[in-house]
DNA sequence: TTGTATGCGTTATCAG
DNA sequence: CTGATAACGCATACAA
């Protein structure tokens, strides 16, 4: 005997109909206490397990929500994921994650793969490279709720989490102020991105609130990779008239780049130059000093964006209204911008 | 008009049957080439996309592939999992992906979720816990293909993709006694797991044909995690008669935190105490020293396990043949082990 | 080359 | 409290 147990099966072991079968497993208040245990009894004996795929075909819902992510190598999205886990899975969803690997064709590839196989909701955090959204259009057609975290577009009308990062920006640049700092350089990634681009509005607030005028040539933009660091590093810091005192780089494996490739040149960190990071990621605190950074509550995050998902999938709330979670920052401070003591 | 199109809409446009549009649509060979075009052109504007449940249901597969890994936060798990999507995304299959945060009862959950969700197969690579099996029987039992990667078992008869990491062990501990070493400690994870066990092997075999005598204290098992790490350097290696030479330790980031802790107590690195990691995680690269280490070529691991169980869906092999892949390491020296420069 | 008929396993509706 | 029935959308055996 190979084939799959159906409700039939059960029904004919019991002499009862199937309906009645179905509605005991699913705990059905009409049922007869007596009878759902029989039919439980049963279902195990034979080893049933319900057959998604008629339930889906039947109730139009797949209860597998889609969840798209730049890269999945980071201490932040192994925690997002596992926060959005726990939340869906508490109310029988799953989850079905792919990543664009910071390219935009390959997110719209992945948005289209998750829209035929009809995810109930969609949980994206934007690639660098993401300009257009036309990949989205056939979610917000269809009704299929749709939540970003983290990196998140400004032209959608939908739900949202992120850190408050004009604030984390201020927080760091003022830190560094207060280590004597005059001369901040920011390097950071896309300033199409939210993420980016309130950063540097943080960092700009800093500056003026403390009376140091912004130079467009101190905020540098690139892609964050290994590559793009060092070439900063080296045509953008060291073949210019004057050394930065300190250098606000947003995210920390770049920061520990940063710091490889300084020490190498044989510069004092940070008593000749400071350095702050962001993410807290594992590598910030093995580096050579640790690195001063800002803390991602990555399992908040995707727990929140799991909830409002669900929110949006059960219809408890208005479509119209689109909220925005703002998460607050928090700077940890290590050796690599303490000048001070 | 909000309804989903099916295949008799289209098929009611074109005065054909279900039947041909539904051949038409799969590209079937005894169907009319005009009548192909024109059911894809009716298709397209009608925005029909195939229902996957009646699909599935009518098929009896579901195109899908589940993944279970202990950690999805690092470099090589990312890798892996870039290589097992491209490998199966050009035969239309998507994978379903879950973590067992290196817990037993995560990962059976995670299997069970994965059998109900009627995977066609499951690739996996097991958590430092997992000693009991049972989790994967019903899988064997329904003849679904099972493919391990990396963490592999060792009782149950499934194809698997492993390091030869005995080989890397051994070249590891080699290159160690090459620099002068003669009192490594090997610090590493639960040696019920494949990748430990043979990477102490290699070591034991290295430590043997130096003539150099194998001391059971040195070798040193705990979970690799920062408090495990912190915990064993100070009451099994400061706290003991002589201080060690040289670790070798599983993995990249124990060996960033061991490396912070030596040089916190003033031990200057290598000179006085080598220490090689393993996996040539991002880490590796930016810790002063850097770290000598074992490169994991997790993409090509991520794409052989997606032929393997392609393979064994389509039943192109035997079922009772099992095969093995084993990658060759490679051993990448930096300066975290060179006593000799 | 195309059409007809049927079943895949569930669940909602309606009737009893 | 339980049963009969239809419908979800697709893919195939068989017939034409």
């Amino acid at each position: 005997m190979n084939r799959e147990a159906t409700i039939y099966d059960i029904a004919e072991r019991l002499n009862i109909s199937a309906a009645t079968v179905s509605r005991g497993l699913k705990d059905h208040p009409a049922i007869n206490k007596e009878t759902k245990k029989r039919i439980a009894a049963v279902a195990h004996e034979l080893g049933y397990r319900s057959n998604k795929f008629a339930s889906n075909l039947r109730g139009q819902r797949t209860h597998t929500i889609g969840v798209i992510v730049p890269r999945l190598n980071s201490l932040f999205m192994s925690s997002v994921l596992a926060g959005i886990e726990t939340v869906v899975n508490e109310s029988g969803f799953n989850i079905l994650i792919s990543q664009s690997l910071e390219q935009q064709a390959k997110e719209k590839s992945n948005a289209i793969t998750h829209f035929n196989n009809r995810v109930d909701g969609l949980i994206t955090s934007l690639s660098y490279e993401t300009e257009d959204f036309s990949h989205f259009d056939s979610f917000i057609q269809k009704k299929i709720p749709l939540v970003f975290f983290d990196r998140v577009p400004d032209t959608i009308n939908a739900t949202k989490i992120v850190l408050d990062n004009l604030k984390a920006g201020y927080e760091a640049t003022k830190h560094l102020i207060g280590q004597g700092c005059r001369d901040i350089v920011h390097i950071t990634g896309n300033l199409k991105r939210n993420v980016y681009r309130d950063r540097l509005q943080g960092y700009r607030n800093a500056l003026e609130e403390n009376g140091i005028p912004f130079a467009e040539h101190r905020c540098i933009s690139n892609d964050l990779s290994e590559q793009a660091m060092a070439d900063c590093i080296h045509n953008r810091i060291f073949n210019v008239s004057q050394l930065p005192d300190a250098l606000f780089i947003a995210n920390d494996s770049s920061a520990a780049f940063a710091i490889s490739i300084l020490k190498e040149q044989g510069y004092r960190i940070p008593q000749e130059i400071a350095i702050v990071g962001f993410n807290n990621d594992l590598i910030s605190k093995v580096t050579e000093p640790a690195i001063t950074t800002v803390n991602y509550p990555g399992y908040q995050m995707g727990q929140h964006a799991a909830r409002l998902i669900l929110n949006d999938i059960s219809g408890q709330n208005d479509a119209n209204v689109s909220s925005t979670v703002i998460l607050n920052p928090e700077l940890i401070i290590r050796k690599s911008s303490l000048k001070q003591s």
